[in-house]
DNA sequence: TTAGAGTCGATTGCATCCAATCACAAGAAA
DNA sequence: TTTCTTGTGATTGGATGCAATCGACTCTAA
């Protein structure tokens, strides 16, 4: 799967391209109307490729569309963070298992390398980016077509929710993010499937119910 | 969750569901080209909105679009067929395991009756369409946003495997599927969630076991 | 015969204009 | 005051025309 983004010429893709990182960075917030008139003069173009691009959003998550009314960040309630995560628990782990057996040298190197970093994070931004990676690349190896969209979407939607399990995490350094990374990692060099699957499973259901004891 | 469309009054949206049911009846065949004009001149409007239902159906997995080139049916490779599956397997359950609790009576007859027709149908296209009636039936209880999404677009995608797949029951006149819809049944009937997800696990595996096997 | 460059038609992508729709506010009736 | 109606402005949806791009074909040269 690829992580980066395709070089598509076509500026719909750009603008879409753009407007998710944007999402990500928080500098929309949930549940931000998007004009398309306001859009279309932000990235100068015309209204046509905004709407394809708001559509595009759309399919990833990001955005909500609503017929003869318009478009909005995406904002998930608790009871959709919960079902999100349910998901995550039961699909990941997948992911991870195909993944392994195709994870190059120079993968598990960069993985060593994102790991150390993600170690020594110290800020919830930088956090948030590195583990986000760090995920991904984990998931590198999966030849897939669906699944790593799926995966994917998921991670771009519950965004907001791992920035405020950040926030939590912060107060005690995210050693115990730290200590299920470092797991997680000794398991994948040595390719023990079984063991992988268990621990990200573990990893992603922790990070479910401390945000819903939070939430309480 | 809402199985039947809903009455969305712009073209885009008509003309997106319109195309999707032609798709799935196999009215357009995998790996065909759909080219604007000429959907724009058989759905007598402009490409504008077809550009639009192009889009949607993309989110949905039944057309796959490459950026100045065309949009073409979806056609799922082996490979492809796989991956699906096996996502199907780890996520499928839970959608049946979220669902159970919450169906209604009412919904519990209507799948009876669901059931009956379907043990009684002898065509494979007969079959298809209950088939899926069933099963999306089952998981009507699911009060779910993403799960729902996730799994309607992989029951779309392999469509034209599990038309296969009957064409291969049809000479043992179902018998092997009605079983375990029979017992999945039972399980619905008394709520046994953890039997209920292992019966679904089995059926949707077996699927995929029995393809594979065919396709050697 | 085959490989490569150039050309042309078909088709997609984008801009612009107009129509349709909705949300909100102001006013009228109970 | 509250509720219903009506109108108006903002915004989205759709139609049309033009520009950009791609792919297939032809022609040429080795």
């Amino acid at each position: 799967m690829v992580l980066v983004s395709d070089n598509d010429s076509a500026t719909s893709h750009a603008i879409a391209d753009d407007l998710k990182e944007k999402i990500l960075a928080g500098k929309y917030k949930p549940g931000a109307r998007l004009i398309q008139d306001e859009l279309a003069i932000e990235f100068k173009a015309s209204r046509s490729p905004i709407r394809e691009a708001l559509r595009m959003l759309e399919a990833d998550g990001l955005v909500t569309i609503k017929t003869h009314s318009g478009a909005w960040i995406t904002e998930l309630n608790f009871a959709e963070f919960e079902e999100l995560y349910q998901i995550r628990e039961r699909v990941e782990p997948l992911m991870l298992r195909l993944s392994i057996p195709h994870l190059t040298t120079k993968l598990i190197k960069e993985l060593e390398a994102t790991l150390e970093k993600l170690n020594e994070a110290t800020s919830v931004e930088q956090f948030l980016k590195l583990d986000r990676e760090f995920h991904l690349l984990t998931y590198e190896g999966a030849i897939t077509s669906y699944l790593g969209e799926i995966v994917q979407r998921m991670w771009n939607t519950t965004q907001p929710y791992r920035r405020r399990y950040s926030q939590i995490l912060e107060r005690e350094h995210f050693t115990s993010a730290h200590l299920e990374h470092t797991l997680l990692m000794k398991a994948i060099k040595r390719a023990d499937l079984d063991d992988a699957e268990r621990i990200l499973y573990g990893h992603i259901r922790r990070t479910r119910l401390e945000l819903q004891e939070q939430a309480e």
